[in-house]
DNA sequence: ATTTTAAGTTTACAATCGTAAACATTTTGT
DNA sequence: ACAAAATGTTTACGATTGTAAACTTAAAAT
C-alpha cells in the first residue's frame, strides 16, 4: 500500500484517472462522455490521454468479454501524495507548518473533518520537534544567513 | 495582497525564484553558482530559466548602479496557495480534509506549528458545515451514484 | 586601448503536453 | 453478408520544458 508513484500525471491525465478511479471499471465510451461534456475534448483528445496514460502504466486494458475495459493501477492517494510531496520540496522544512495552515484556512471543512485534523495533530504532538532544522540549499532560504528564530 | 498569480512555474523556474525570494535582490551571478551546486546546472541553463522567468513576469530587472539586480514580482506564499489550489481542482471537496490530514501525518512539525494548527482549526470551527457537497462532475467522483456518506 | 571576462540575448533541439484528425479494425445493425 | 458505427492506433503539430551552446555587448584588467 501507499505504492511510490514514480510518474507524474498531467492536468488534462487527471481528469481522465478521475473517472477510472470514480468507476474502477470503466470503457473508453464512458470516459469519452464524461470529458466531452465537462472539458469539451473531442473524443479523439480523450482517446489520446488514455492511450499515453496505458502507456506511461497508469492504465491496464482488459479485455473482458469483447470490449476493453479501463482500470487504474495507482490508487488515487498515491498520485496525491506525491504531488504534495513535489510541493513541499519547493519549500523550507520549516515552512510546512504555515502551509498546511494556510490550505486548513481555505479549505471547506466539515465539523467531522476538524474533529479529524484535531486528533492528527494531537498524535502528532507526541513526536513534535521543538525546532526543525533547515535543509534547503545554501542561497535558497533565508535561514541560513541571519537568525531568523522560527519566523519567517 | 495574495494576489492572484496566473503563470504556472515549472520545477526548474521554482528552483531560481527561490535564490530570489531568500535574497530579494541578486545577481545572475549569485543565482548561476547556487544553481551550479545544487543542480549541476551549465550557466547557460541557469541564464534561460532567468530570462524565461523574466517575460513571464515573475521576475523585473532594475539596472542598479551598472550590474542587473533581479527581484520578484511574486510573493512565495502567492506561487504556494496558486500550487495547492491546482492540486485542489483535482479532488473532490469532500476530501479535502483527508488529504490535509495526509500532509499532517507525513510532515515534520514543531510544537509551535501544532499549536498554531489546533488555533486554526479551532476558529475553523465556527464556519464548518455539517455536510460538505460534492460538485465533481458525474462520473468523476464516487460520491453521486451510491450513497457514500462522508466515507470514500 | 586592447584583451579578457562577465552578463544578457538568440538560437537549438529533444521530450512532453494539449489538441485532434486520419486510419485500421471490430462489432453491430439491417 | 454488408454497411454503419464504435474502438483502438498512428500520425500531426504547435507550445512548453529541460538543457545548453553561440553570439553580442558591456565591463574590467593589463
Amino acid at each position: 500500500m501507499a505504492e511510490h508513484v514514480e510518474k507524474q500525471i498531467t492536468d488534462s491525465e487527471w481528469e481522465v484517472m478521475r473517472i477510472v478511479w470514480a468507476q474502477n471499471h470503466v470503457t473508453s465510451k464512458e470516459i469519452i462522455e464524461v470529458l466531452e461534456k465537462k472539458m469539451s475534448w473531442k473524443p479523439a483528445t480523450t482517446k489520446t490521454f488514455i492511450g499515453r496514460l496505458v502507456k506511461k502504466g497508469m492504465l491496464s486494458t482488459e479485455a473482458e468479454g469483447k470490449k476493453f475495459i479501463y482500470s487504474a493501477n495507482v490508487v488515487e492517494g498515491d498520485v496525491i501524495r506525491e504531488t504534495l510531496h513535489d510541493l513541499l520540496d519547493h519549500i523550507c522544512d520549516r515552512d510546512v507548518g504555515n502551509t498546511i495552515g494556510t490550505m486548513i484556512t481555505q479549505a471547506t471543512l466539515s465539523v467531522q473533518d476538524i474533529e479529524n485534523l484535531k486528533k492528527i495533530l494531537e498524535m502528532k504532538e507526541s513526536e513534535a520537534v521543538e525546532d526543525i532544522p533547515c535543509t534547503c540549499t545554501p542561497g535558497q532560504c533565508r535561514c541560513q544567513d541571519h537568525s531568523c528564530g522560527s519566523r519567517h
